[in-house]
DNA sequence: CAGATTTGACCAGG
DNA sequence: CCTGGTCAAATCTG
């Protein structure tokens, strides 16, 4: 396939602000000496942040193609033959599995239950992609790694047949959020669904929590470790490609996704 | 008021 | 019988 994918858009985005950023670091050093230092430092930084993502994506790239035969991250084999019923056969194996410090994939998942888990320390959550009624059948388990808890074991299930629901979606000029009809308070997520023509990007894709009360979107961990008595967290994340959004002009969101989850936070201070 | 989330119950496999 | 996965009514939020 000739197809870029977003993974391949990112990188060769990334590459190019890496050039750029050389480039102006260049015209910096030829530039007057009260700002030189600074203004380097900067363009740097900049280098360093697209270096990161780079790393972050490529990495992430490679992990998929290792993991699963599977190029368009959670799109897989017939939702049919991952799930003959209602129910799930036990220990039937994920699609792929992966571990994350993020539970963000850049898809827009809907959390369907919860369970505490036996002889773990942190219950399961259970999503399904929040556009099922397109069609998509894509479940995911998403789980606290126990030896790292900041960690998450996801395990993904079915087929992702949303990505042409989201090319439909993409052509028509909609209004920014689809999914979050009265919980997702945050603004950001508008920014997202006018992004989603894209495949997206589960290593770029940052935690996009949508709490009804406002907490830190960041604060992944901190959904977790609440309540012992099994409830849901609420949730409903969703991500796209910060570049396509970037382009687009709505990079706000994306810019903290990018931050967020490849930690520039460090980097821009 | 619409739609998402919460949470207990149900169901099926081992 | 236990455990894990899903459903669906109740609840909540914007």
């Amino acid at each position: 396939m000739a197809l870029a994918t977003p993974t391949a858009v990112v990188l060769e985005l990334m590459t190019m602000g890496q050039q750029s950023a050389a480039h102006l670091g260049d015209l910096l050093r030829a530039a007057s000496p009260p700002v030189r230092a600074e203004h380097q430092a900067l363009a740097a930084e900049i280098l360093r942040c697209c270096d990161r993502v780079i790393a972050a994506v490529s990495a992430g790239a490679s992990n998929k193609k290792r993991k699963m035969t599977d190029p368009g991250a959670t799109t897989c084999h017939p939702p049919a033959a991952a799930m003959p019923s209602k129910r799930r056969v036990r220990g039937a194996e994920a699609h792929r599995e992966v571990h994350a410090d993020t539970t963000a994939d850049g898809f827009v998942w809907r959390k369907y239950g919860q369970k505490d888990i036996n002889g773990s320390n942190h219950p399961r959550l259970y999503y399904r992609c929040a556009f099922r009624g397109e069609g998509c059948a894509a479940t995911r388990r998403v789980q606290r790694s126990q030896e790292e808890p900041a960690a998450f074991v996801i395990a993904y299930y079915g087929e992702h047949t949303c990505g042409a629901a989201f090319s439909q979606q993409r052509a028509e000029p909609q209004p920014p959020t689809v999914v979050d009809s009265g919980s997702n308070a945050w603004g950001v997520f508008g920014a997202v669904d006018r992004n989603r023509g894209s495949p997206l990007m589960p290593s770029l894709a940052a935690e996009h929590d949508v709490r009804r009360h406002g907490e830190a979107p960041r604060d992944t961990s901190q959904r977790w470790s609440s309540p012992s008595s099994s409830s849901s967290y609420s949730e409903v994340e969703l991500g796209a490609s910060p570049v396509e959004g970037f382009l687009d002009g709505n990079f706000d969101w994306e810019w903290e996704t990018v931050v967020n989850s490849l930690r520039f936070g460090d980097l821009l201070h």
